[in-house]
DNA sequence: TATTGAAATGATATGATATATCATAATTTA
DNA sequence: TAAATTATGATATATCATATCATTTCAATA
């Protein structure tokens, strides 16, 4: 996961959720935080337990589900379907619009890269779904294998 | 999901197993013919229920457990990570080597599609994802959507 | 600025998915 | 048939997620 700055990236979620009219409040800012101080997916039980150690308050889990729904759907933090995680998006400082988010991560060390594949590439495989008759909602791509650093260990 | 020739590809999957010399035990089968006519995904709790429908025995979801992961192993069952469900491989009988699976899964009827996406596709997807210097497990795929009869109904 | 209605959050309960661990049974092999 | 290995059972518990109703906060507006 690649360094980010915090505070640039916090000061255009609120201009993008201040844009669309939603409310970032000072508990979703704080779970979005965690994501993105985060060195890997955490699921909504860790993220509970980073907010607490921050903020030294109890937040119910419940609550954490629902702010990362909230976070979601304003396409802040994504959900790793395939170890029930999240992670804060990788480009909410980008100015370019938004892509669908394909992931690379690493079984050994957790880590996960959001790349953006060739467009053209992910138009082919569009394509290629559609000549089965499916209609595709979002090809968010979630690939497993060994991150650069974790190939030299082994 | 296509209908399949049980009979047939539990004889194959028989065959399988005496090839790599592993035991394909009554109550494996049992688990695996439980997949081969269920209309879509299921859970390791929902196999269990399904189990016991047919044979009338009861099965710890633990046992389950261990017999869905020696399925997989040996490619008989695939676990689709993002709703986390099991399902018969739909190319037990075939008699081509084993690609990577990728799957189509409606989210309507729940209905899923085990496809062969085009290989030199898969194989542009693996080159643009060892630029990024990642070692790629598996490309399973699985991509969420409406399937053809549930496009219509919408 | 007080009212009120909507949105956000809390509290509690429970369901669903999954693993750890130790015990027992079945099967293979020497 | 004894020993070793593999498979399965039993029990407990961890982990992930949702339903539901109550309370609080915030913002619009009368």
């Amino acid at each position: 996961m690649a360094k980010v700055d915090t505070h640039k990236v916090m000061q255009q979620a609120e201009r993008s959720c201040a844009e669309h009219g939603v409310r970032l409040t000072s508990k979703r800012k704080h779970i979005l935080e965690v994501l993105l101080n985060a060195q890997a997916p955490r699921s909504a039980y860790e993220i509970a337990e980073l907010y607490r150690q921050k903020t030294e308050e109890n937040i119910p889990v419940m609550s954490v589900y629902r702010m990362l729904d909230f976070l979601m759907q304003n396409s802040l933090v994504h959900k790793l379907a395939s170890n029930n995680k999240f992670i804060a998006c990788a480009h909410i400082a980008c100015s370019h619009s938004h892509q669908t988010p394909q992931f690379l991560i690493c079984d050994n060390c957790q880590q996960v890269r959001e790349i953006g594949v060739d467009k053209q590439l992910i138009h082919a495989l569009e394509e290629s779904i559609e000549h089965n008759h499916f209609q595709l909602n979002s090809p968010q791509l979630e690939l497993h294998g060994l991150c650069e650093t974790c190939q030299q260990e082994s």
